[in-house]
DNA sequence: CGCGAGACTTGGACCCATTTAA
DNA sequence: TTAAATGGGTCCAAGTCTCGCG
């Protein structure tokens, strides 16, 4: 096994303790956030201009806020209406926009813009075979290598780039060289394309890391294997290539208004300076774009050069070519994990896993198509303690009832609910009281339960719950340990790892004993490559959930059928455990009991698993932890994936606006519902059962949910994903509205709006024109990209806060167009009066301070405070400070109350765990001298190892 | 080709410890 | 020092997408 990327084990982490394994640490403070100021609003309209090719015109309801609309409850009015406008007139929304100066966060040039280079020391230190990789990065870092190649490298540079200090650029093109090539080419691999072989090194880390050897071979490369024609371009008539991305029209609109609808990159062609992005031509690039390139780096680098100004369909052409030969000539470096195999791997379980000891079987590409793993060791999970019953009897008609205590254990579960929304659904108590009257049986007294009065269990809860507060900080932490105690050996699982050490990894003893400690030591000082190898080595990962869901009642979301019914307690016999074949079989902590089933299947990456006991068709997984290298690996797989799609992207939009005007129905919702996905950043919506929420996704889009309101505008209105409500009002192309309109002829409400369309029928043809493409790398493309744009256009110096700031607000951009929100804290309306009147109390003092500074001027001492004291008589430069201080208070609380009422219904998280590619975070805080730590933290330092060494020139 | 099983990613709520403000 | 606010971490629901089969 090689070893696989990094590890980003927890015995890594511990291992690695005393020397960071993260390059930038600096300070330790974490900065809390800050606000983000009223900058933020304009920056949206900022955004839109110009910037490379995107299309700016398309807006976000204007401020982000808008857009974002209120969970699922009422429609409110909220802000939208602000907002609504837009609607209306197009134009108009421009207006509405925030209209602030564009202020930028910072005011001062730092010298932090400069260094774009040097920044990072490197992370870690690679195996000499990596090398020569190293000194790509480090040419770059510590220089500007040649230049030549660097120039090259511009072109191929992102159309942003136009904005970035040329050193910048210079260096991001390397990046792309070195970055991009050893980044991609992996991919290909996982991208549906052939697996072309690669013969895999043993110890690649991270493809960044991948040997050179294979780097080098690589060039060859894979093609998208096949190249299906596309029918796409053949039939359609042509459309009105202008607009292509909606560009003409908008792009006035665009520049007005800042206040976007919605926000998108999605391309114009703008046929400027900025995109070096190779825009192909339009018309050719309709021409299929079949097959495509997978890059190659050498090769790479001199296409991208010509590539600017070459068709898609050509480039893909020649891509395609290579592709043969590399299949043929069996490329090397596969990645182990990539997805791609997993076509092949069901199969594959057959895979002869050879002794875990020969290391080739482990990494060689061939063995394991589809194979995710050579060892698998780990002690299964841990189950929630058996029911305790407490005895409290509940009242049925005001009697006091006894139950069993497994009847009592399911009123208990109910009790405990008592003061959440659930009581509200009817659904949810019909749910439960059928589960429960199994349990009760049909003759018990109780029958009904409008007649049940849980409160005395909920109150002994309550108790319950008060006391476990109360106690000390001791009694608490012993408490805690004890638990850790318990789960501990649970928390680990030994991946690939040598078996004959895995006694000695077991549990943390190697980070615990002092052997541990010493070998850490002295692997550090002394052998530093060898460390890597061996850290990369022994694989030890953290267990993402050990522990057995306990039983409860099922909390649906939304308006979820299944709500309220029991999901009874998960035994030893309904759990399949998946381990190495050599490993020990985890004894089953319930006396007597025994798993269902032990399997050693080495093609997917579960620990364990049962079926979900409220929908026996499904399955619940134990997985690994999300900081464990496999899934670390298939985590960059999916950037990478998301960052080729920037190479056809334009190629896509070309085909989709052609295909606006299909004649073929399937083909026009195809294409109108992949516009929708590229610019709205839309989930896919699959289809749902009877028996779930209600939601949809674009495929599964309702007439209802989408309203035309003359002349280009959607109005979307319907629930998403969790019964999250997305509204949002967009101008769109003429030809998209004049689709959607039409498909809504004929059909009620409820009918689906893309009748012909299911996400397996676009997904099917999103990959003939991409290999790999489904319609959920959109959505990473988009998210990634906003960033990365965001980051470099509105970084313009100042101080760590205000960088923070500037990175918050592009986060705060994603998550607005992925749509992700949270509820309105309780406490938000009190938080923000509470800071109303800290305003108002500070305005007062500044009137004061203003009064005796008039006088102060004039020779008289200053007025009695409020509380009736005199105060220090001083002079006007003193009073002057004074009063600078308090508007400077006031303003900063203005601005947080700002960013407060802005961020309450967005949620950061889900993006930067999910759609951002770490890369971009990582390699602009090293351009600017940003603690990374500012931005991420442990858990997601951990995740992200694998991205930590990125250069800084790295763009998505 | 459609379907369903299967595997894995995404996502918001909630809980609780830590930090910050009062 | 205490109370409120934050933010990390957990939990588990709810998506996406692939693959094999009939």
């Amino acid at each position: 096994m090689a070893v696989q990327a990094c590890v980003n084990s927890k015995t890594m982490d511990e291992i690695d303790d005393d020397d960071e394994p993260i390059v930038f640490k600096r300070s330790k403070t974490a900065s809390k956030q800050n606000p983000l100021n009223s900058a933020t609003k304009k920056s949206s309209s900022q955004m839109h201009d110009g910037q490379s090719g995107k299309q700016l015109s398309e807006v976000r309801s204007s401020n982000g806020q808008n857009s974002i609309s209120q969970k699922v409850k009422p429609v409110q009015s909220t802000k939208a209406s602000l907002v609504k406008s837009p609607s209306a007139s197009p134009k108009v929304s421009s207006s509405s926009v925030k209209a602030s100066p564009a202020v930028s966060p910072s005011a001062s040039p730092t010298k932090a813009s400069i260094s774009s280079a040097k920044a990072s020391p490197v992370a870690n230190s690679k195996p000499s075979t990596l090398a020569a990789d190293q000194s790509k990065h480090s040419s770059q870092q510590n220089t500007t290598s040649s230049l030549k190649e660097e120039k090259q490298l511009i072109n191929d540079s992102e159309d942003s780039e136009d904005d970035k200090p040329l050193i910048s650029r210079l260096s991001a093109g390397l990046s792309k060289q070195s970055s991009n090539h050893a980044d991609r080419r992996p991919n290909t691999s996982s991208l549906g394309l052939p697996p072309v072989q690669k013969p895999r090194v043993k110890c690649e880390d991270s493809d960044d890391e991948i040997p050179l050897s294979s780097k080098f071979q690589l060039k060859p490369n894979a093609g998208p294997s096949t190249s299906k024609s596309h029918d796409f371009d053949e039939n359609k008539p042509k459309a009105p290539k202008l607009q292509q991305n909606g560009s003409t029209m908008k792009d006035n609109r665009i520049k007005k208004s800042s206040t976007v609808l919605n926000k998108r990159p999605v391309g114009e062609v703008k046929s400027s300076s900025q995109s070096p992005i190779k825009r192909p031509k339009l018309n050719d690039g309709s021409s299929p774009i079949v097959g495509k390139q997978v890059f190659v780096k050498a090769e790479k680098k001199v296409n991208d050069e010509d590539e600017d100004n070459v068709p898609i369909s050509q480039r893909m052409k020649k891509s395609i070519t290579p592709v043969n030969k590399s299949s043929s000539a069996k490329q090397k470096v596969t990645k182990v994990v990539s997805s791609s195999f997993k076509k092949m791997s069901k199969k594959s379980k057959k895979v002869v896993k050879k002794s875990k000891y020969s290391k080739s079987s482990k990494m060689l590409p061939g063995s394991g198509e589809g194979q995710k793993w050579t060892t698998l060791i780990h002690n299964g999970v841990i189950f929630p303690p058996a029911y305790k019953p407490h005895g409290v009897k509940m009242l049925y008609k005001a009697q006091k009832v006894d139950l069993t205590p497994e009847q009592e254990e399911v009123a208990t579960m109910f009790a405990v609910m008592l003061d959440t929304d659930y009581m509200n659904k009817p659904k949810f108590k019909e749910n439960f009281m059928n589960d429960w009257r199994k349990i009760l049986g049909k003759k018990h007294v109780i029958q009904r339960l409008e007649d049940c009065d849980f409160t005395p269990i909920y109150e002994w809860h309550q108790k319950e719950k008060e006391k476990k507060k109360q106690m000390s900080t001791e009694e608490k932490k012993a408490l805690r340990e004890e638990k850790l105690k318990q789960e501990e050996k649970y928390m680990w699982a030994i991946v690939d790892g040598l078996k004959e050490k895995a006694p000695m990894l077991c549990g943390n003893l190697i980070l615990t004993t002092h052997y541990g400690h010493l070998m850490q030591r002295l692997i550090h000082l002394a052998f530093a490559q060898f460390r890597v190898a061996f850290l990369r080595l022994i694989k030890i990962a953290t267990v993402g959930n050990f522990r057995v869901e306990p039983p409860g009642l099922f909390r649906g979301r939304g308006e979820h059928p299944k709500m309220g019914k029991l999901k009874r307690r998960i035994q030893p016999r309904d759990i399949t455990i998946n381990i190495g074949k050599d490993a020990p079989i985890p004894e089953c902590p319930i006396p007597g009991e025994r798993w269902k089933e032990i399997r050693h299947d080495n093609t997917v990456t579960w620990l364990a698993f049962w079926n979900d006991p409220i929908n026996p068709k499904e399955f619940k997984y134990v997985f690994l932890a999300a900081s464990s290298s496999l899934k670390g690996q298939s985590d960059k797989e999916k950037y990478e994936k998301s960052r080729m799609l920037k190479d056809y992207i334009q190629g896509i939009r070309a085909a989709y606006t052609k295909d606006f005007a299909s004649k073929d129905i399937t083909r026009r919702q195809i294409a109108v519902a992949t516009y929708l996905i590229d610019k709205l950043a839309l989930r896919a919506g699959n289809e749902k059962d009877d028996d779930e929420a209600d939601t949809v996704g674009c495929c599964t889009l309702k007439v209802e949910n989408v309203e035309p309101m003359p002349p280009n505008i959607l109005k979307f209105d319907f629930l998403g994903k969790d019964s999250i409500r997305y509204q949002n009002e967009v101008e769109v192309e003429l030809p998209v509205f004049k689709a959607i309109q039409q498909f809504r002829i004929g059909k009620s409400g409820s009918d689906d709006l893309f009748d012909k369309l299911d996400t397996s029928k676009l997904n099917a043809h999103l990959k003939e024109l991409m290999p790999g493409l489904t319609a959920k790398v959109f959505r990473t493309y988009n998210a990634s990209t906003t960033l990365d744009e965001m980051l470099n256009r509105e970084t313009k110096g100042g101080d760590v806060t205000e960088k923070v700031v500037v990175y918050q607000h592009a986060n705060k951009e994603v998550a607005i167009i992925c749509n992700h929100q949270r509820t309105v804290s309780k406490s938000h309306s009190t938080q923000i009066s509470r800071l109303n009147e800290k305003i108002e109390e500070l305005k007062g003092i500044l009137d004061a301070l203003r009064t005796d500074l008039a006088r102060a001027k004039k020779g008289k001492p200053p007025l009695k405070g409020s509380d009736g004291k005199p105060k220090k008589n001083l002079n006007p430069e003193a009073w002057e400070r004074k009063i600078a201080q308090t508007t400077a208070k006031i303003e900063k609380m203005e601005r947080d109350k700002e960013t407060k009422e802005d961020l309450k219904t967005v949620a950061l998280g889900t993006s930067k765990i999910n759609y951002l590619d770490p890369r971009i975070t990582v390699a602009w805080c090293k351009r600017h001298e940003v603690p990374i730590e500012k931005i991420f933290n442990k858990s997601l330092l951990a995740k992200f190892a694998w991205a930590m060494d990125v250069i800084p020139s790295f763009r998505f």
